[in-house]
RNA sequence: CCAGACGGCUGGACGGCCGCUGUCUCCGUAAGGGGGUAGAGGAAAGUCCGGGCUCCACGGGAAUACGGUGCCGGCUAACCGCCGGCGGGGGCGACCCUAGGGACAGUGCCACAGAAAACAAACCGCCCGCGCAAGAGUUCGACUCCCGCGGGGAAGGGCGAAACGGUGCGGUAAGAGCGCACCGCGCCCCUGGCAACAGGGGUGGCACGGUAAACCCCACCGGGAGCAAGACCGAAUAGGGGCGGCUGCCCUCUGUCUUCGGACAGGGGGCGGGGACAUUCCCGUCCCGCCGCCCGGGUUGGUCGCGAGAGGCGUGCCGCGAGGUACGUCCCAGAGGAAUGGCCGUCCAACGCCGCAAGGCGCGGACAGAACCCGGCUUACAGGCCGUCUGGCAAG
């Protein structure tokens, strides 16, 4: 990752076609937990913070050990990244940084449910 | 057919849609897009051993300390691993278990119980001698019992995980390896075996308790840290410090001297000079006293390390086996908040319920996710399959 999107990429793109950009580094989790919004539904808990830009959102993930082993941890978070990926090309996301944390019930939780409880987060936060 | 022992394999299948990471390729000036292909395990786990690799340390040898290993032989790069034997224990058997060197080098410990726990000793009991007031028996005898004293002895009882060999016969007052036979033990010899060890013979006379996952002794082995190892790039000709050397020409200012031409010292500017903008040349822009050597400090990012290997598969040969070897063939995950997936459908098994059954309904895949790489060990694991062998039952 060298220099800043914002710098690197000056026109935003505005067309659906805009893929979500992720989150990489810690500093970047800890900010959006401490100065973000939050929106806890039944399968996902959403942290949300503005950029303020007009950039696609950037997406992490965070599946904490409480939840389970590794195989456990590995399912619930690809099943939150595919989610995320369906629900944001339909309703893209803009100048949001969103974390979205694994719970037990994630992993259970009807697919289409659970993508519907992302889509009622993203409205708790003005993200939509 | 039933019960069991051992070894090995497997541990969902197929299809559709949409994605991810690596790589190859095509289109495109580019941004980007299309297509092909590969993509978790037997334990990837625990991180318990052994190595490769990397950096650090290091003249050679010996001794000591510390840590590890511990029947014998072999395999291996190596091992606390594996294979084949041996001894001991268990099982009718196939087979299983076993840290299994040394207790005449020394030290320590052996709880409770018990008289006594290691060098001898004696609680009850046994035997002999002496005494015998009282008591009992009496054949009226200091005859016996009881009791007291002295002695013999270690067979019996009792304690214990363990008590100075075991069983039997002889022997004796009672006994004792006191004598004998067998067993056990020690020593010597012979035979077989590379060896551990086994078999046999002789001999000694019971002397040698146990414990070394107690210290210890003996033999052998062992530098330290780890891929967050380590290397490079970049920010960075920036910026801080030290040492040494060089500083041409022109203009100008100040000071001193002056033979009035100028000279010397210091400062400023310009040119020359050096450098950055990928590279060479030209132009342009920008930066800087110059050059050389040296020292100290920090974070984040990127690239490499990073997968052709003690490699997989097949066949032949050698070996009881672990394994070795030759030939052929294949290229087989490389992420980095971390790809290897998400959803749907059909099916095959399990599991639960209903049913005599055929079957129906529900649930829905065991343990578990690579992080530098190998060889092991240990632990977890629904179920399924194959092979060899043992003991029964039945039939032939």
């Amino acid at each position: 990752m060298t220099g800043d999107p914002i710098l690197a990429a000056p026109l935003p793109d505005l067309s659906a076609h805009a893929k979500p950009g992720r989150l990489k580094q810690r500093a970047e989790f800890l900010r959006a937990a401490a100065k973000g919004r939050k929106a806890p539904t039944h399968g996902v808990v959403l942290q949300a913070l503005p950029r303020g830009d007009a950039l696609p959102a950037r997406l992490g993930f965070t599946v904490t050990k409480k939840v389970g082993n590794a195989v456990i941890r590995n399912r619930t978070r690809r099943r939150l990244k595919e989610a995320a990926r369906l629900e944001l090309a339909e309703r893209p996301v803009i100048g949001f940084d969103l974390v979205l944390i694994g719970r037990d019930h994630t992993r259970g939780r009807p697919f289409l449910i659970l993508r519907d409880d992302i889509r009622r987060a993203l409205g708790k936060v003005g993200a939509l």
